[in-house]
DNA sequence: CTGTTAGCGCCTTCAT
DNA sequence: ATGAAGGCGCTAACAG
């Protein structure tokens, strides 16, 4: 192994540790160019590198950054560690990774762990956005992602859930839908799905909970017929004209699921439309109208935000920001 | 701020810096219980944790893994790192993650970096395993994951993509077909492409490569149509009986793309069956039959591994280990 | 331009 | 059972 300290390198160019640790810090106004010819040629032989343990503990500072998600996965989750993993590097951050499997106690030792590896920052996909352990951490260098808390104190990137899921909605509506239900995971005070399923009654007038379709979050339609069941009573009367609108790609599969077991066809005998897109939705036939996020965007936003926070020491922001990334609606043959 | 140190905890206990040191690695047998309680109550109080940074130099190990992947896009890679991810919770390892984009620069970038920083091994799901880089790594401390190299010096752990392709391609055989053709991304050395083709051939008998059919990776189906083109000369003859294994997913969906442009219609005009299993293929129309592979169990595996080598202290094996995880056939109705 | 000298926070003999 | 002291590899004044 290669196990040369700065001393050695010192030794080796005869000149103090303190030389080379300005070479190794590029202050090469501090030296000859002679040394640090040298320097270079020696470190280069020996590759050498210096300790990055050593010299955090000597700066008193750890270019990391760590990042909790909620569900690796989740399909929505990759794109997101794809952007912050996109401007780490180029930021000079390391990054490390813990997923918290939906599993909120799994996520408060996560974050703690992290926090004592003293990582400089904090990127966190939580859970459930209104757990208490948000309030411990410091806006001065965490920033959440995707879900929102209520009465956050935390900088936080979201997509544009309601407005989005309105306007599809409204697209449906103006197809002459009699009836529109909403199909999702338990609402559970998530604020993606509880601004997506605002978005919904907003655009459809309704106040009431009867067009709310709610499956349990493991939902396996191979054994669970509860759904199934639910959407026969929902098509039941021939005259209405009736659309879905599920709240993510993973609903819709679970929805498709039930409605092919019945043989019941879209955009025949319902039609339907999903928050999410996913390459496979236009192979469908026919194929899904939905609502494409930048996931990837909301990774890259949430590391640059985080970047400028710990750059700038302490700037104590009387409230916290919520930066919304845009969607798109993609309209296909599903309704 | 909670800036406490091992000397402020000392200092407030009234012993020395070692017995504290002492209680924190849980050396009891060194101290009174008398101490030992009140270094309880303090370090509870204060709310103390011990700098991992100065702990690692001065014990000079580093408990954390780093990972390199290939393409964290890549719907498979999601499993792997989970699997790792779980493992490295499970022994008490950080993972520190890099995405190297399918560009080999940057991975050998990721890699010296990930080296740099001390990690104690590495796990790699490398962009081109025949790559040099990888000879400069020592097998005691690195595992390399999916695809595996001619002359590896590195235990890997892949799926079995030889004997499942083969399998699956005699199943569409049986079903008598006259032509089979195996769709791809550019073959490039890359063991996995390599291995299932190197089935499919076994299966089929074919020795030459003309039913092989090539995609360059990027393919887009909206702009280039060269596969459509391909395609409509294979399935011209109306004589012949033809079915096409793709490579994995997202070939697959090219494929679909392609031939849904032309309306092609499966099982009535082709045959069709892919490598790797996603929720979506069973919802097509008619449903897909492919051969799911268990990624996440990759990831476990590797980390196991990894942990095992980083124990022993260099058990020199005369030659890398090969670990291979099974997979399963499922067959629908796509042929 | 270059070297000396303290630390950074913790661990680890070796004494007592 | 506890403490003193040196050291892990590097940085950062401060001298010269």
């Amino acid at each position: 192994m290669d196990k040369f300290t700065i001393k050695d390198i010192a030794k080796l160019a005869d000149v103090s540790t303190a030389t080379v640790s300005n070479y190794l810090n590029s202050n090469y106004a501090k030296m000859s160019s002679t040394t640090q010819k040298k320097l270079a040629g020696i470190i280069d032989k020996t590759n050498y590198h210096p300790s990055t343990t050593a010299r955090n503990l000597a700066k008193n500072e750890n270019k990391t950054i760590g990042v909790s998600v909620a569900d690796i996965t989740n399909p929505f989750t990759s794109p997101v560690i794809s952007g912050i993993s996109e401007k780490c590097e180029q930021y000079g951050y390391k990054m490390v990774f813990t997923n918290s499997n939906n599993d909120e106690q799994r996520e408060i030792e996560n974050i703690n762990r992290l926090r004592e590896d003293e990582v400089a920052g904090l990127i966190i996909d939580p859970v459930n956005p209104n757990n208490n352990i948000y309030n411990q951490l410091s806006n001065s260098f965490t920033v959440i992602v995707d879900r929102q808390s209520q009465r956050s104190i935390i900088d936080t990137i979201i997509t544009d859930n309601m407005k989005s899921v309105q306007k599809m909605t409204s697209k449906m509506l103006s197809k002459n839908y009699t009836d529109l239900y909403f199909v999702t995971w338990p609402l559970d005070g998530i604020s993606t799905r509880l601004n997506r399923y605002a978005g919904f009654n907003k655009a459809t007038g309704y106040s009431d909970n009867e067009h709310l379709v709610t499956i349990p979050y493991n939902y396996d339609s191979s054994k669970d017929t509860s759904l199934e069941k639910r959407i026969k009573i929902i098509l039941r009367d021939p005259d209405k004209k009736v659309g879905f609108f599920t709240m993510n790609s993973r609903v819709l599969q679970e929805f498709l699921k039930a409605t092919q077991k019945m043989s019941y066809t879209y955009p025949r005998d319902f039609g339907v439309a999903t928050y999410e897109e996913f390459d496979w939705m236009q192979l469908m036939k026919p194929a899904i109208s939905c609502i494409r996020q930048d996931s990837f965007a909301i990774g890259c936003e949430a590391m640059e935000l985080l970047k400028d926070k710990l750059g700038t020491s302490y700037n104590s922001e009387p409230s916290p920001k919520v930066k919304t990334i845009a969607t798109q609606l993609i309209i296909r043959d599903s309704f």
